[in-house]
DNA sequence: CTCTTAATAGTCAGTACGACTATAAAGAGG
DNA sequence: CCTCTTTATAGTCGTACTGACTATTAAGAG
């Protein structure tokens, strides 16, 4: 069959690309990883890493591929990937029509990326400093931190952000650092642990978080994936007056 | 600059292609619009309407212009129109590498589609009668009912299948009939009107929702958009033993 | 005129949640 | 060693929200 014929419509051809949010917490600060432009446009700037789908690929598979490529990590099949939204702007790449697919992935710790042969220049840069970006990366940004913050309203993916034992108030800090607000400690307990299958005691030992303070209980996560009921961000739009 | 250089990538054309689940509520039960296909592969078919991005268009505006063009309307600027994700595996159509950004659009009322020249069998059709769909649509259209379910417990997204002004127990079918469960009148009428912005009522007039009971009062939306807290749905996992 | 239907008003108990206080267990600094 | 600070954990209390009900009102059907 011949493709101008499909569906009784032009067909045209466009370039296919994912662009990665990859987000982590590093010292209590919400992260995101940037490579470093080399060519026109937007050379020197910063960018959200990604590439062009490749043709035997889905969006998914390509954006674990770039993923691993970008970062040297070699376990990106157990990590949380969520496809956001697709950006198809006919004007958002000078050069050429490229529609890309744009994904949120979740990282626990942060090892500083050492990179393949695709991004020597790869590194974490915090988030409040990311901007401006090249392209539209500046709300692809913005995009991915939203569906993330609500996304923790109502899934348990905060243990995405998390190694496999954590602490309650590391948890916590995951909550506080992408919503940018503070939590009341024993509310927050109450509420994980009142939620069946979030966390999971680890019966074994107690961790010291590091330094002071009485140790902590580690968890771990549960099978649960949903929150019923969900843990609602504070403030926003308030109460009815 | 040659595309074949672009990030020291290989650039691969795709077909990009809108497509679009249309839903609407007829006779208290969920509708979507579909069309019949006359071609290979799947000729005979049902199928979720849609076409391809034009070179100059977004998908949001090829979503746009399609669902006019297939429903004959030309009120689309108004309507809710939401992208879903993009489906982009290798073999989802068998013919060539097409890469598909799925749009979600809520209809209020339901006028039968006179079809333009695209569309000429497009139709509304039961939701539970809707399977199988050509491709891949079956997992769109769920997709699109499963978004639309969950959307509904936290914005104010029912009134987008409402006519301008309605009733809240026609308001309160939409949740009913996009959930698959019943709700309890008095509470549900509480919870919204307990949300300020979700409506609004009409000063005026009272409406005989079509024949026997007590006449309702209508309301239009309201400015609101969000709910807070949310209106959850019921059962689901259940509540903690 | 009565029955049915649907809208609206109101009650009541269980639960969740925000704000708060109290206690326990560690390190830091004298 | 003792105390202060820090962090985890336990518990309290009042308000708001929710689910399950009952009651009343206003229409059409027969």
């Amino acid at each position: 069959m011949e493709v101008a014929d499909y569906d009784k419509h032009a067909y045209e051809p466009f370039a296919v690309t994912v662009d990665l949010a990859v987000l982590t917490l590093r010292a209590g600060a919400l992260h995101v990883l940037l490579v470093e432009r080399g060519q026109e446009p937007y050379a020197g700037h910063l960018a959200l890493p990604g590439g062009f789908v490749q043709p035997a690929e889905s969006a998914e598979t390509a954006a674990r591929r770039e993923l691993a490529e970008e970062t040297g990590l070699f376990d990106v099949s157990g990590l949380h990937l969520e496809q956001l939204r697709t950006y198809s702007e006919p004007d958002r790449d000078p050069r050429m029509r490229v529609v890309s697919v744009a994904f949120a992935a979740l990282l626990p710790d942060a090892p500083e990326p050492h990179g393949g042969s695709d991004a020597a220049d790869a590194r974490w840069v915090p988030y409040s400093a990311a901007r401006p970006l090249a392209f539209d990366h500046d709300r692809i940004l913005a995009d991915a931190h939203e569906r993330v913050g609500a996304k923790l309203e109502y899934s348990c993916l905060a243990t995405a952000f998390c190694p496999a034992e954590f602490t309650l108030g590391e948890l916590q800090q995951v909550y506080e650092t992408v919503w940018g607000t503070t939590l009341d400690r024993p509310n927050f307990r109450r509420k994980v642990l009142a939620t069946p299958g979030f966390v999971e005691q680890v019966p074994g030992a107690a961790r010291l978080t590091g330094g002071r303070g009485k140790p902590a209980a580690l968890y771990r996560a549960g099978p649960a994936t949903a929150l019923h009921p969900p843990l609602l961000r504070p403030s926003r739009e308030g109460r009815p007056a």
